[in-house]
RNA sequence: GCCGAAGUGGCGGAAUGGCAGACGCAGAGGACUCAAAAUCCUCCAUGGGCAACCAUGUGUGGGUUCGACUCCCACCUUCGGCACCA
């Protein structure tokens, strides 16, 4: 029996769970994916985000995985020093739900589960460095949460204050504002109520304006997610305006002017407004404050409004903040009975409260402009406001040069000219913005300002599963931060998990302890932190993870951060790559690293999504057209695909090649068996196509040599496996394009096999083993297992993994002959062959001698001819 | 409502302003086989034509250009985010 029929009965298909136990057990012993004691200039730092450990791996873990293990391996075959590490963000709420359950502590639960997904990690084959491994729940990490916060702390960047703050009944904790979701809580969907409580703060306003800023120096971000961000962080320019409170019992009323001199005017109370309009503050015909605000109680004590007011206010403030803040939510006022007056024009204006002024934002308090403003107009109308128009469309025809304001039907928001605002009219309203802010200035009537939607970011929860906040609480010192040689404060072991309740306020090991300044009696803090601040800078620890005297060292630090390609869910776009930016900036100007930005290049990889069946007709779910509805993998559509039951049927390599393959990293992967089986027919044909050419292989060049100028086979085979060996280094390296990088392999075995086919054994054996190599390694990034096997078997030498990635040979790519597409006003016509080095005039005649360009031009004389080089002519006639 | 992304064969998807549909899936035909599976080969946008070939074609309508899936304007649809932020 010759070798080859040897092959083709007994291993047309690839044994790939040996293959892959024998590649992953070596790599163990290796260490191939540690990373370089010393980076140099050529680090690289891929980093996919970290998982939560659930104990099993999902098809969207497995994606981001390969997409970093596909571009890690890569970048080791380009001869750079990468960082790849892994690790757990291993605090939150499933585990303590686990303890309620099983009564099972949670850092057992949580250790089992790291355990557990450690091997499925290992199972798929990604090459990632676990001496450097991270489990945020570990003291040795939790630790540095502690003495960072301290930090920040000493700062002033943490602090604790009183607020309305975001309730979750279900998680039984407070949430941060990036953390509700339509009014809901973003891990469990419960609609979130309000709460007035005293919380720990981080400062992120702080660096509001830098977080903005610094967005467009992440060119390699996403749009969508920078402008997600922009959105978030909310600036907004304008001014802050003063206006006068008119005492109760003036006789004033809405519309008048007041009278009086600037001294006197100069003497009443101020209310202070936020606008973004000050080109419209001779438009102002009422105010409104929010109904909560501390400032309308007193306008109204004593008064015949103090208890309609009170009621009013009492049911908006009751009424969740979510409801009442929407935007179609019907706008709800009263009137309190004062009056203002506007400094710039002495208008008197009537005071209402509405709903929907919010408390939160600006000063709580505004000017109305109905004129100018969809809400006031909208609230004028109900409630009978006069309406003043002081902007001018500039287009004549515009509906808004209708003098009878009772005809329009919305408020006109353009900008335009100034009317009715002297000494401003005519002024055009852009220009008046400024002019007028100066003017407030000058006056002292108000000042330029920069507001922003964004809040402090809260990290109080009271759960038991977290970092617990370093302080004591004493009765004669106060507020104590635990001193940092007294770090870490660990959670007990004897915390009862009853499922009523933190298990940490219950424990009386933990919250007893001594003042650490008086050493008096104290009570520990017995919130722990939101789980987002340990996430927020574990890519800084995987530079220095074993340190045990700081978070990590500044020196370690400036070798491998930022992080040059970051890859995860966009589900994140704000909530853990806003917090990670502000730590990073935070962490600088603690003087701990000195970088700015934590990912330089970020990719946001899509859903992995499914076919499902339709609870209400039992069959998979379809469009109004018939075509099969994909969604989400998710338990509760049952629409999941468990990967180690594809790594079972069709290995590692499989799975990795067609969530690669399927789509681009950044879409949505519609899942398909097909597809996958397509993925392992491919690997087979791979496999076939090596071993049934071992003696190709072994007589093949490790460069590419020149060819037989003979054979035209010849030719056209190297000038396929130098082409697909330049496109698969382009789109993997420089577009990150795995999709057309695996199809540019998939080209390549054809090129190869259309050879094999043509010449058998005849051929060219070392060029064809040139070819086999160059595949293998072209594809090692996405299949790592089978291709070391093949490499092994094809005797080339070494382990494929340490290997220079492939580079074409110049020479190869140069072709002696070029197709030149023939276009008659455009439209493709005619292909000519001509000589690759002819020149322009010389393509030219040649295609105005085509046939068929003669008889498209019909007799016309051409009246122009474009000849783009190599490519194509384009005759005008 | 505002912001962002995207609309290409039966399907997933390719195309630095230069031959639309690479690559794969599905489908059709053939080879091998007693047969099937696997494998290998060929075909595969639509309409017309025996064919050569012709016409049409990248959501819709305009525009720029010798030339547009690609750039510009308007619109439609889908998905995602924000949502009374003064």
């Amino acid at each position: 029996m010759t070798e080859q029929q040897n092959v083709a009965t007994s291993e047309t298909v690839y044994p790939h769970k040996t293959v892959e136990q024998k590649w992953q057990r070596a790599w163990e012993e290796q260490k191939s994916s540690a990373t370089p004691e010393k980076p140099g200039a050529e680090k690289f730092y891929v980093l996919e985000m970290f998982p939560y450990p659930s104990g099993r791996l999902h098809m969207g873990h497995c994606r981001v995985y390969s997409i970093g293990d596909a571009l890690a391996r890569f970048l080791r075959m380009k001869g750079k020093s990468v960082l790849h590490p892994m690790g757990f963000d291993a605090f939150g709420l499933p585990a303590e739900n686990a303890a309620i359950k099983h009564q099972i502590h949670p850092a057992d639960w949580t250790e089992k589960c790291v355990s557990d997904m450690k091997d499925q990690f290992h199972m798929m084959g990604f090459s990632l460095d676990w001496d450097r491994e991270v489990v945020t729940c570990r003291p040795d990490y939790y630790r540095w949460n502690q003495w960072l916060f301290l930090k920040l702390f000493e700062k002033g960047l943490a602090y604790k204050k009183a607020a309305a703050i975001n309730w979750c009944d279900t998680c039984q904790t407070v949430l941060a504002n990036e953390q509700v979701e339509q009014g809901a809580c973003w891990r469990c969907g419960n609609p979130v109520t309000v709460k007035n409580l005293e919380q720990w703060f981080f400062k992120i306003t702080e660096y509001a304006d830098e977080l903005l800023a610094d967005l467009d120096t992440l060119e390699d971000w996403p749009d969508s997610v920078k402008t997600m961000q922009r959105n978030w962080i909310g600036r907004s320019e304008g001014a802050l305006v003063d206006f006068k409170l008119l005492p109760a019992d003036t006789t004033l009323k809405a519309g008048d002017k007041c009278g009086l001199g600037a001294a006197e005017i100069s003497a009443l109370p101020d209310i202070e407004i936020f606008t973004t309009r000050p080109d419209t503050l001779f438009g102002v015909t009422y105010m409104v404050f929010a109904p909560e605000h501390p400032r309308v109680a007193e306008l109204t004590a004593g008064t015949a409004h103090e208890a309609a007011v009170r009621d009013f206010a009492a049911k908006a403030v009751i009424e969740d903040r979510f409801t009442r803040a929407a935007a179609d939510k019907e706008k709800e006022g009263l009137f309190t009975g004062r009056y203002a007056v506007n400094q710039l024009n002495g208008d008197v204006v009537p005071i209402y409260i509405a709903n929907f002024v919010l408390m939160e934002y600006g000063t709580g308090a505004i000017m109305a402009v109905p004129a100018h403003d969809q809400r006031d107009f909208e609230f004028a109308k109900k409630f009978g406001v006069p309406i003043k128009q002081v902007i001018q469309p500039t287009d004549l025809n515009s509906e808004f040069r209708v003098p009878n304001l009772d005809l329009w039907k919305s408020a006109y928001i353009e900008p335009g000219v100034l009317v009715h605002s002297a000494p401003f009219d005519g002024v055009n309203s852009l220009d008046a913005k400024k002019q007028i802010v100066a003017h407030l200035e000058a006056q002292k009537f108000g000042r330029k300002t920069i507001q922003y939607k964004l809040r402090d970011w809260l990290i109080s929860r009271q759960r038991f599963w977290g970092t617990p906040i370093p302080v004591l609480y004493c009765p004669t010192c106060g507020v104590v931060p635990v001193p940092e040689n007294q770090l870490p404060v660990t959670l007990p072991t004897d915390a009862k998990f009853t499922g009523s309740g933190n298990p940490l306020a219950a424990s009386e090991s933990f919250v007893n302890a001594p003042c650490p300044k008086c050493g008096g009696k104290a009570r520990r803090e017995t919130d722990t932190m939101d789980t987002f601040v340990d996430s927020s800078w574990y890519f800084l620890r995987y530079c220095d993870p074993k340190n045990s005297t700081a978070p990590f060292s500044r020196a370690a630090a400036t070798e491998w951060m930022s992080v040059d390609q970051y890859i995860g869910g966009i589900e994140h776009a704000i909530l853990h790559l806003l917090y990670s930016r502000f730590f990073t900036k935070a962490l600088r100007d603690l003087g701990l690293c000195d970088c700015k930005e934590p990912f330089q290049r970020l990719l946001a990889q899509g859903m992995v999504t499914n076919t499902y069946v339709d609870k209400q007709t039992g069959e998979l779910a379809v469009d109004e057209t018939g075509r099969l509805k994909y969604a989400k993998m998710s338990k509760s559509l049952g629409n999941g695909v468990d990967p180690l039951d594809i790594i079972d049927k069709y290995g590692a390599d499989t799975a990795r090649l067609f969530i690669l393959f399927a789509a681009p990293a950044e879409k949505e992967l519609e899942w398909k068996e097909d597809g996958v089986i397509g993925c392992y027919k491919f690997l087979n044909r791979v496999w076939r196509m090596t071993l049934q050419n071992l003696d190709a292989c072994a007589s093949a060049p490790a460069v590419a040599t020149a060819v037989s100028a003979e054979s035209t086979e010849a030719q056209e085979l190297n000038y396929a496996i130098n082409w697909g060996i330049q496109r698969v280094g382009v789109e993997i390296g420089e577009r990150h394009h795995f999709n057309t990088a695996i199809a540019a392999s998939m080209e390549l075995l054809n090129a190869l096999q259309t050879y094999t086919n043509k010449t058998g054994a005849a051929g060219d054996r070392a060029l064809l083993g040139f070819g086999i190599r160059a595949l293998l390694l072209a594809l090692y990034p996405f299949a790592p297992h089978v291709t070391s096997e093949l490499w092994e078997r094809a005797g080339f030498g070494g382990d494929i993994g340490q290997q220079a990635f492939p580079e074409a040979n110049p020479a190869a790519l140069i072709l002696q002959q070029v197709e030149i597409a023939l276009q008659v006003n455009g439209k493709l016509r005619s292909k000519i062959v001509v000589a690759a080095d002819a020149d322009e005039a010389t393509v030219r005649a040649a295609a105005l001698a085509d046939e068929k360009v003669q008889s498209h031009l019909q007799g016309r004389e051409p009246k122009k001819v474009v000849v783009v080089k190599g490519k194509l002519v384009n005759v005008v006639g």
